[in-house]
RNA sequence: GCCUCGAUAGCUCAGCCUGGUAGAGCGAACGCCUCGUAAGCGUUAGGCCGCGGGAUCGAAUCCCGCUCGAGGCUCCA
């Protein structure tokens, strides 16, 4: 982004005088001193890519605050200092000039460019005499939805809600055996955090060669190594396989809208996201920062009775873009583009959403448990409407008594949102940090607004009611979940790992001397058939050496090949797990492998089996 | 967006306070060693000390500005 600047100082006087020339390309003039009462002087850094567009903006502000100030003469000064990344002295000189000419009914001087030129001014004291203003076209001020700026006033209560369906008051609740509760609860309703340092899961991520910052990139577009990619692909098809079990169609839409269209213009107002814009051919476009424009323009389109309803649509979002506040953006955790798995069911009443919704919330706890977090690892949070509350009780309380410890309940006098019910799982990580995973929610709106239709069994057309499922969360959350996990796992004496299916290298061969690399080289071929991700320790290093980097690496299982294995069935096998050493024939190792990762995806290795032959991505 | 802190070799960092020839470990290349469950040894290459200004005989070091990053705040439908 190119940006004009100014800063601009309301003075008593101003007298400067030409001394020399700076550039070769400096104006020809007379090096006159000059002199000029009651004044302002804007000094102008003329940066590259600037047009005469941004200096109409600039002088129009100016002017304006000009006006506050109540002076009407203009000294324009060039002042390359104000910039690094200045534009060419003509550019300038010439955007300069014209600034000049459009005196707006001011009296406009200007001062010699290209010179060095010496000056004195008094600056008057009043508050408004002196600031700085940064000039830019293209982009107009950030745009927020209207539901951003509304939120703030939305009234909440919260309370506590235990198995047994009873609401308790937060003060008053003892969270002694439910820390992680309590943190969750003093986050979302006091809003009190205590953390000065970086997440753990930030340095794994480098250390693995997961994911880093991509300084080329905006902030929260991260990049993703071939084992990030790897951890990623495992993940996106686990979800998808268990939202097609549960009946999920999977489709795919566009990034990007046309923020201008009907539809999305009334949606764009009720969903408090920052975004992304594009200007593309005089359309003002912004990047999805959910599935759900997708999919229900997509349903719009579908001719549906109440026959085929449910009927749920899925889209793994690659990405969806929200634009968070800089300061907001940490490691995994919270991404300005993430994948995001959603599934939308359209429900035909209010009795088929809930029985629908009873569905995903099992199928969100299965897939949270597939991806190796059991309940002890998250908290719930259950939000809903007043009205919702005292006509559905029944329903809440199960859930609550489903999951089987208490959960964080935030109730809303009135509708603001869309959606009349939803619950989130928790994760509160190393620092205190709670960040949603799955969610569902109920949303009595945007049938309506999306104009979607089925025809009921007196043949009227009506407005589903849809639900709005993500049964993992983002998957970048997933990982940086796991992450913090495992950190955790380091910090309380235990051995850090990913589980078994999701690590980029589950068994790596070392043999002892390279006299064994042909014999190991079969041996991985052997293994690698069997669908299990093997690599072979092919560089001249000492044993010791290639262990450690091979511990340091969470490889799960390292078989070390020397003159005892090369004529014995049985191989010594190292295991991370038990931290042990121990005997197994080939098949009984593949077996056990097996047996650990049934049910889960599995992709071939995504890196070089030969570990020589690999770059170094991260230390 | 606001506040605080930071930016030195591919990576992690020291040097900065008190200005005077740019440092270490890891990694890489090359050689030696041929090794049994967490680091074998040596040599070499590798630097606009983020960018732009300033004061100084002299700046990685002091001052100002900028950019980028991290953390906190706000925010998280």
């Amino acid at each position: 982004m190119q940006n004009m600047r100014i800063l601009q100082l309301h003075c008593d006087y101003i007298e400067f005088t030409p001394i020399k020339k700076e550039i070769k390309s400096a104006e020809e003039i007379d090096p006159q001193s000059k002199h000029l009462d009651e004044v302002v002087v804007a000094f102008v850094a003329v940066e590259d890519g600037d047009n005469s567009e941004v200096g109409k903006k600039a002088m129009n502000e100016i002017a304006e605050s000009m006006k506050k100030v109540g002076c009407n003469k203009l000294l324009l000064y060039p002042y390359a200092h104000l910039s690094s990344k200045l534009a060419s002295p003509s550019t300038a000189l010439a955007i300069i000039k014209e600034m000049e000419s459009r005196s707006d009914g001011l009296e406009v001087h200007r001062a010699p460019f290209g010179w060095t030129k010496s000056y004195k001014l008094q600056v008057k004291g009043h508050p408004l005499a002196e600031n700085s203003k940064t000039i830019s076209v293209g982009e107009e001020k950030e745009s927020t939805s209207e539901a951003l700026k509304a939120e703030s006033k939305i009234q909440s209560f919260w309370h506590i809600m235990t198995p047994d369906g009873n609401m308790h008051d937060i003060d008053k609740f003892n969270f002694a055996k439910y820390e992680n509760l309590e943190v969750l609860a003093k986050y979302e309703a006091a809003k009190k955090r205590s953390v000065d340092e970086p997440p753990p899961h930030v340095k794994l991520m480098k250390k693995l060669a997961i994911a880093d910052y991509e300084p080329a990139s905006d902030a929260g577009n991260m990049r993703f190594f071939p084992n990030g990619r790897l951890i990623k692909s495992l993940i996106e098809r686990y979800v998808t396989e268990k939202v097609v079990e549960y009946g999920g169609f999977e489709v795919e839409t566009p990034i990007m809208y046309d923020s201008h269209h009907p539809s999305m213009e009334s949606y764009f107002n009720r969903f408090p996201a920052r975004q992304y814009n594009v200007n593309s051919e005089g359309k003002q476009l912004f990047l999805r920062f959910a599935a759900c424009f997708g999919q229900f323009l997509m349903a719009k389109d579908f001719h549906m009775s109440y026959k085929n309803l449910p009927l749920r649509l899925y889209e793994l979002t690659r990405y969806s873009f929200r634009r968070e506040q800089s300061g907001e953006l940490v490691g995994l955790r919270r991404l300005r583009a993430f994948t995001m798995p959603d599934c939308h069911a359209m429900c035909k009443d209010m009795e088929q959403a809930k029985e629908e919704f009873r569905k995903r919330f099992d199928l969100s706890r299965q897939v949270i448990k597939g991806l190796g977090l059991d309940e002890s690892d998250f908290e719930m949070a259950i939000r809903f409407t007043e009205e919702f509350y005292n006509e559905n009780k029944s329903l809440i309380e199960e859930l609550v008594k489903k999951i089987g410890k208490p959960v964080l309940v935030e109730m809303w006098k009135e509708r603001f949102f869309y959606f009349v019910l939803k619950w989130e799982f928790n994760y509160v990580d190393n620092l205190g940090k709670a960040s949603a995973l799955s969610t569902d929610q109920i949303d009595v709106e945007n049938g309506k607004r999306y104009n979607i239709e089925f025809t009921d069994e007196m043949n009227k057309p009506q407005n589903p009611i849809i639900l709005h499922n993500s049964p993992s969360g983002a998957v970048e959350r997933v990982i940086y979940v796991l992450l913090e996990k495992a950190a955790k796992d380091q910090r309380e004496g235990r051995k850090p790992g990913l589980p078994l299916w999701l690590a980029p290298t589950q068994v790596r061969v070392i043999p002892v001397k390279p006299e064994f690399l042909n014999y190991s080289e079969k041996l991985v071929e052997n293994i690698s058939q069997h669908d299990v991700r093997v690599d072979l320790d092919d560089r001249n290093e000492s044993v010791g050496k290639s262990i450690r980097d091979a511990e340091t690496e969470w490889i799960r299982y390292i078989i070390v090949i020397g003159e005892k294995e090369v004529s014995a069935t049985k191989l010594s096998i190292r295991d991370r797990k038990s931290g042990n050493v121990k005997e197994l024939t080939v098949d009984e190792l593949i077996n056990e492998i097996k047996e650990e990762t049934k049910d889960k995806p599995f992709l071939k290795m995504n890196m070089n089996r030969y570990v020589s032959k690999r770059p170094q991505i991260m230390v």
